[in-house]
DNA sequence: TCTGGGGTCCTAGGACCC
DNA sequence: TCTGGGGTCCTAGGACCC
């Protein structure tokens, strides 16, 4: 454990660890065959671009563009696709997350790839630091991180890209090395909307003010920005100056709002198949609430129709509120067939559907009485469909019109790919010796 | 033919209260 | 006929993130 009490206060920094293409990255885990090459990873039913390699970056191609559109043009430059593997990247995030523990106290989760650490130290030392973290999960692992370290979270988040994009700093940028003139010339080489919470909206409008750089933004009055732009960029500006006022949090494992949403392989284009698809939905969202042990005391159904099709854009939503909050499936379905059913057209093609819960809770916080609970959760329905899905598969059973043996039309489709090699037996690696 | 999914935080405005 | 002002809570929607 890297040794950070006997350190003043004033040198306690922020180091951003993230993970280099970490889809594409942890695909080449395990198939080292795609060492070198360009690689994209696809978000579910092989739709669109959603990680791509350094090599895929160079041949232009972009991410959230369509797989249609570059299937046919990817061999010819040796372009390789994979589904995406969630199963896989969780497992391997919780990897990469545990190691670093070892370097620090206090780490905040802050996504799938990425985390933030206080750290504490010398310039010098926090270099060094850098390159620590960057070998063990190299060594440990097999995935390339990259470390960006500044006194405040945007500061981190800026000097990570920094280390991503210049070659010579092997991956580690921490802006306590550079002279106050050269942050300038970083700063005021790049457009505004390269800081951490500045995106299309906000910069479009910060540069009608004649704000355009990140140095326009950190110079920039925090009255004035206050007045028009909010806390939110306010906060920014002063985390420029390396006034940290996005506080390092604990990690956050429960969440407030619990989401089960998937586009179809095909479109739903009757009630009925809809009353099946949210059907299995019901089941999956109470299954991640069971999971964080919370009740929802509250939902929103949706379906939508495609954006992309010459038929009128149709997305269609519902709340609904419990009588008592739940994470029971069939009060679930009930809920989200009900309002939403109501409001879905039979002939309309439907190309997805979700449940959302709100007034997420624990579970324990509800000491309700006998009599209010509903029926199917005193006997725990929803732990026996979790238990015998686990065991038997998804198709083994199921609420009402989801208990089918075989997939739907509708369901995923994942053409492309690779192991579960972390968590499942039967998909091990397999070495083969020279 | 084929265009992702799951979150967070903030703000403005309405409802309601005294 | 006249019709305040301040506070809180809730919700929908906007903007952002990965």
């Amino acid at each position: 454990m890297f040794d950070s009490a006997s350190l003043p206060e004033s040198q306690r920094r922020i180091a951003l660890v993230d993970v280099n293409s970490f889809f594409a990255s942890c695909e080449r885990v395990f198939d080292p065959s795609l060492e070198g090459k360009p690689v994209v990873v696809l978000s579910n039913n092989d739709g669109c671009v959603v990680a791509l390699s350094k090599e895929a970056k160079a041949l232009g191609v972009k991410m959230g563009i369509p797989w249609f559109k570059i299937s046919a043009w990817a061999p010819s430059v040796g372009l390789v696709a994979k589904s995406s593997n969630y199963e896989l990247y969780g497992d391997l995030s919780s990897r990469v997350m545990s190691i670093l523990h070892e370097f620090s106290a206090h780490v905040e989760v802050y996504s799938v790839d990425e985390a933030f650490l206080e750290v504490k130290g010398t310039p010098e030392e926090l270099v060094a630091l850098g390159y620590d973290i960057k070998a063990a999960i190299q060594n440990k692992l097999g995935l390339p991180v990259c470390v960006g370290i500044g006194r405040s979270k945007t500061q981190a988040k800026l000097a990570n890209s920094g280390a991503k994009k210049s070659a010579g700093l092997n991956g580690v940028c921490n802006l306590d090395t550079f002279s106050p003139e050269h942050i300038d010339r970083i700063m005021e080489a790049l457009p505004v909307d390269n800081i951490w919470g500045i995106a299309r909206r906000l910069s479009k409008r910060l540069n009608s003010m004649g704000i355009h750089t990140i140095k326009d933004l950190r110079d920039a009055d925090p009255v004035r920005i206050k007045k028009k732009f909010g806390v939110v960029v306010q906060r920014s500006l002063y985390e420029l100056r390396g006034i940290d006022c996005i506080k390092l949090e604990g990690e956050r494992l429960v969440k407030n709002q619990v989401m089960y949403s998937r586009s179809f392989a095909t479109p739903v284009t009757t009630r009925k198949q809809m009353e099946e698809v949210l059907a299995v939905y019901a089941q999956r969202v109470s299954k991640r609430l069971r999971k964080q042990g919370s009740v929802a005391g509250a939902l929103t159904c949706f379906a939508g129709t495609s954006r992309f099709a010459n038929e009128p854009f149709h997305s269609p939503y519902r709340n609904a509120v419990f009588s008592v909050p739940t994470n029971d499936p069939v009060e679930i379905l009930k809920a989200a067939s009900s309002v939403l059913l109501e409001c879905v057209e039979d002939g309309r093609k439907y190309v997805r559907a979700g449940i959302m819960l709100h007034d997420v809770s624990p579970k324990t916080s509800h000491q309700y009485l006998d009599l209010f609970t509903p029926v199917h959760e005193s006997r725990q329905l929803g732990e026996v469909l979790d238990t015998v899905m686990e065991k038997h598969g998804a198709f083994s059973i199921g609420l009402g019109a989801a208990g089918f043996k075989s997939p739907r039309h509708w369901e995923m489709k994942r053409e492309m790919l690779s192991l579960r090699a972390t968590t499942r037996w039967d998909e091990l690696a397999t070495v083969h010796a020279k």
